[in-house]
DNA sequence: TGTACATCAGTGAACGCGCGTTCACTGATGTAC
DNA sequence: TGTACATCAGTGAACGCGCGTTCACTGATGTAC
């Protein structure tokens, strides 16, 4: 046995079909959905046979979990891409930009995206010790640049958003806590209100409820992302100043 | 033949076995959700062969169909009885009412929620023209609500809530037309909104996205809809007071 | 009231399909001396 | 450099399962005269 140096040729191989098989599964679930995911159509599509698919995941289930993975790790790279798209010291543009990517990542990859959020395979159950630190790497996105923006002296939720009363920021401060996050317990609440925002429009545009009778959903998503904004206490100016030039 | 009078004893077994199997249907949905629907099981647990359903439904698409019709009835009602638990001239409380069944109606039967909202079963799709007369009266019950509010002048969007851009105007402006809604454009506007923000927080409650970090979400939901209807220019006093009461 | 007939509910066998997974196997790729 | 061996990728057959749907059928329920 090899002391870990560099792949040997059959390892690098053995990743490289590894690679595959998720790829063409992705293709698989975008087009019909993650419930429809077949071991056999896979094989056939690589043309294999089913039983060396077992080569590479232990089951159906691993596949799947690897999936999820993947999909989770793909969010939050495009959230974090499109925060560092903007100049470091504009929050408010870096808030804008990662509510802009959060959908736009969701209208490339839907299923994905329900997949990760949505609907559970109907026989699986995702492992939350896997599952929930992928999750918490997206939501991080969100908490940090949150927290930069109060850092910063950007945010101010008092002046135009509700308090939260004593039981949610226990709640809030247990999580905080629990996480060892350094972001305030108000920046914990913004995050949770603001997720929970972009997800109620995007997972509604994903799944074709807003078209029949409002067809395209851009100026609406733009909307609530800057209104959410102007209810945390950022100064949006900026923002649409950027957006006219 | 006899012309229609009241039902014959025949007629009437028909339509009660139908509901049993919607009954059966319902029930194994709300256990291993819609995917795993099927009509073999169904039988079974009726004690029947799976070919007699077929005196019953055309085929499974059939059912399922049949099944998100009254799932959306009886969301839309249980919209409307919280909404009529409260007193008509009384628009805060109404609305309350309203967002609260919202979520207590999903959380009480979560994958008719999904069935109705989320994602679609692989192999089938909802023919629109059954199911968006349906979807239309559960969102009547808010958009009327909020017409009701806007009637009685305590409606007040413009002075805490961003006045949609031109585009979006427009877009709202079709489909009111379109419906033929007598609400004003904006109603429609705080309708869609609300909607889609009730929906984020419930259904990221009802896939389990909240309970790792928060458990409990009521708290934030209870937040969340009062903060709702004070960025609509709704005087939420009456709700606070009651709700200590 | 009784008889002949039509309608309907439900059965049981079968068709054809696809699925995940196991198993013993063949060849090829790599390793050790 | 060559040979013996171990490891791994992939095959093909098979198991056992469940599914939706069709078909010809049996009995029961209702209807007409």
């Amino acid at each position: 046995m090899k002391h870990n140096s560099e792949p040997t040729r059959r390892e690098s191989r053995h990743t490289s079909t590894r690679d595959e098989i998720m790829e063409v599964a992705r293709k698989q679930i975008a087009e019909q959905g993650a419930a429809a995911l077949s071991l056999r159509e896979i094989a056939r599509q690589m043309r294999m046979t089913a039983p060396a698919l077992y080569r590479y995941f232990k089951d159906r289930d691993d596949l799947v979990t690897a999936l999820i993975v993947t999909a989770f790790r793909s969010f939050a790279d495009t959230l974090k891409a499109a925060r560092d798209s903007q100049s470091a010291d504009d929050h408010a543009n870096q808030l804008f930009a990662i509510a802009l990517a959060y959908r736009s990542w969701a209208r490339a990859h839907p299923q994905d995206y329900m997949l990760i959020f949505g609907t559970p395979i109907p026989g699986y159950k995702a492992p939350a010790e896997i599952t929930q630190p992928e999750a918490k790497c997206s939501m991080d996105v969100l908490i940090d640049a949150l927290e930069a923006t109060d850092t910063a002296g950007e945010l101010d939720p008092a002046s135009t958003y509700a308090k939260p009363s004593p039981a949610l920021l226990a709640q809030l401060n247990h999580w905080r806590k629990e996480f060892g996050y350094s972001a305030s317990t108000i920046v914990l609440y913004l995050a949770v209100v603001g997720w929970s925002r972009l997800h109620g429009l995007v997972s509604l545009e994903i799944e074709n409820q807003f078209e029949p009778f409002l067809g395209d959903i851009d100026e609406l998503y733009r909307n609530q992302a800057l209104e959410l904004m102007k209810q945390f206490g950022v100064d949006t100016t900026a923002v649409t100043r950027k957006k006219k030039s």
